[in-house]
DNA sequence: TTTTAATCAGACAATATTATCTGATTATAA
DNA sequence: TTATAATCAGATAATATTGTCTGATTAAAA
């Protein structure tokens, strides 16, 4: 199975652009996140926590609390969110697994790759959470109904 | 933590990659695979297994057998490999895992994405094994020296 | 002030991936 | 013909990721 981000990096980013549909401020449980991106409850609250407390989001405990955005969608790249759950090993490791490729010992796909690996860095900084709500909130109205009985992980 | 291709499938390719440099039809016994390429004996040695099954390399059973490269490597391409191993989720998935999103309701990220996926699919076809032998046999030369106490995945 | 509803913390469970082990089968060479 | 050295098949183990549970803490509302 070949990924690009993990679960819970796809659950972060699906959970903070809820939340900047939402607008600025506006504190959403989780129990609503999780209900309408159909991600187990348990699992989003967790992310949340870790987004909450490395300061992309912000957290309100107790009655009527939540999670909501904190800062303007225009600064928050889809950057953030993937470094902050994933970590930056998709930019620095080799794609094919050579333990000392480099730009001097370079493997057969070094250059292409790196290429790639370039666009995808410069999109995922470009995209700030400003730039799609309303692209989002026409998905977020399409979820729901597909996603029962589906596998963790398609086969294979 | 965010990966591209599976184990599995980064030491098939470099497994394939090693058979190439070997030259077409010459016999190269598992032990010396992956001695060279560090890379767990029995692990490789099932996945050369199910590469041959699928026909993209062949073995030879029994004492001085191994495997080896059954066509040319101008007729290998990476992307043959790949699909053998990973299959081909990664060009038909969302990127952000939403479950519907398509060309009439894409992610906020899905134009984008494809962009890049189909660059990477277009790379990985033109990409065939006589492209880059002479890279990989500095590659080659290259390995084992710092490949020891390397944990499985990188900590996050 | 008490009840309620939320995050938060940490342990636990399930699943997928990665890695190892055992022995059967095969074909070469002695 | 026997010993040897290889793939092959299937079970098992270890680790990482994903998902769940329990209860503590917090703050608003009754």
């Amino acid at each position: 199975m070949a990924i690009i981000f993990s679960k819970k990096c796809e659950y972060g980013i699906q959970g903070v652009l809820y939340l900047a549909l939402k607008g600025i401020g506006t504190v959403t449980p989780v129990e609503e996140i999780a209900e309408h991106l159909q991600i187990p409850r348990e699992f989003i609250s967790k992310i949340l926590q870790e987004l909450t407390s490395k300061k992309i989001i912000g957290s309100k405990k107790g009655k009527n609390g939540g999670f909501f955005l904190a800062k303007s969608p225009a600064k928050i790249k889809l950057y953030d969110i993937v470094i902050a759950i994933d970590g930056d090993a998709i930019f620095g490791q080799c794609v094919l697994g050579f333990p000392n490729c480099s730009g001097d010992y370079p493997c057969p796909v070094h250059d292409n790759w790196s290429k790639l690996i370039k666009e995808t860095y410069a999109m995922l900084n470009a995209q700030t959470l400003d730039q799609f709500k309303d692209k989002v909130s026409l998905k977020i109205q399409n979820l729901g109904a597909k996603k029962k009985n589906v596998k963790v992980r398609p086969a294979n």
